[in-house]
DNA sequence: ATCTGGTTTAACCATTTAGTTAAACCATTT
DNA sequence: AAATGGTTTAACTAAATGGTTAAACCAGAT
């Protein structure tokens, strides 16, 4: 491994934790094992090395909602691939989404560059609905209200993981993976029977 | 207004908008318009000054559920009476979910000793729940699910307006506020719908 | 008028933190 | 083996920041 790649495999761990500003430097430098100095050397100032991992982060968010458009036959399918898609992720990266969300939310302007040219397919989703609303196979609902819907369902889980374990599950860890992993086969059906779609 | 009340505002907006990390003491006795030593005399360190705007805060965003629970005669008004209350709140305070979702991830424990005590009422909840799947009257649903599902759709869409706003309004702030006001008679329905209540 | 005690301020302190510098290190070339 | 040039380090700087202090302020009581 490189001295950069250990630095920025460092600085996702600290930066994706404790957000931008609550990593400091030379805790980066000290879980990459190397000088502080060196962070400078190899990325001029904290701001730039944030920028990398941030930009990084929500690349990783974004692509799988083109993947599922595109190999979507009908909004049906959509759903399914779109859910186990991003419960696939956060299985693997669960700070990932408050991450992303908290330094948006922190610096809104940096998404208008990283989203420019990422361009959904949004319209080829629209007549998907379209098709399956006119044979009468799902009800009429909005894109953008369908799309928050199902990707609420999917993050907010993750972002509110504490708040959720401790309400709802008396703080018992494995009572709330075990919820984690209930998802897929509650919000896949939730969905297919709000918009209509007939199950038997 | 007392001074205490005028730093106890000033508090609210400055860590409401920028965190526990993100804001300085010095920005909130400006916004106070007062001197910095103020802050101290009154509060004697951040910590305790935050602790305080946090505990406000998270107490304001639970009572909402237990007072849906009791009012509610069967799970059909308890979805109305939920959302409602919900979007009605994050109209007042959007900014309030992230804020504490935020702080509670940067230091979980602090939930549980704010919540202990508060006890929701989640078996009248799962009785109501009971009482609908043995009429038919609904689909059977796992209470911990239904909740999330719904708190999901209330919340999520305000902690991630930068986003949502970005990738499907093209950043237009109005289509954005359309769509919150629109949210009302779309999750109701959705919510119903999915757990399989007759609608004409 | 002046004394008293809570309130407010300006000036200060100690620590933390991002960033810099100059020297040391070390592999590769000459 | 001496020179070269990228890499790494220890030591340092400047600015920011949470917190303290001693004095000034000011309303109400004496």
């Amino acid at each position: 491994m490189t001295t950069e790649e250990l630095i920025l495999a460092a600085a996702r761990k600290v930066f994706v934790q404790k957000g931008m500003e609550g990593s400091r430097m030379q805790e980066i430098a000290d879980e990459a094992g190397i000088n502080k100095a060196l962070l400078h050397y190899y990325f001029r100032s904290k701001e730039k090395l944030f920028e990398q991992i941030f930009a990084e982060g929500l690349k990783q968010l974004l692509p799988k909602v083109q993947l599922s458009i595109e190999k979507s036959e009908g909004i049906c399918d959509f759903v399914n691939f779109f859910i186990e898609y991003y419960l696939e992720m956060i299985k693997e990266l669960p700070y990932l989404p408050h991450f992303v969300l908290h330094e948006i939310h922190r610096d809104p302007s940096k998404i208008v560059e990283i989203i420019k040219g990422q361009g959904l397919p949004f319209t080829r989703l629209q007549s998907l609905i379209d098709k399956d609303v006119a044979a009468g196979s799902i009800k009429p609902i909005q894109l953008e209200h369908l799309m928050v819907n199902i990707v609420s369902m999917v993050l907010f889980p993750v972002i509110a993981k504490p708040i959720i374990q401790a309400v709802l599950f008396g703080n018992n860890e494995i009572k709330y993976a075990t919820f984690l992993e209930e998802r897929k086969s509650v919000v896949i059906p939730f969905v297919l029977q709000a918009i209509g779609v007939k199950t038997n």
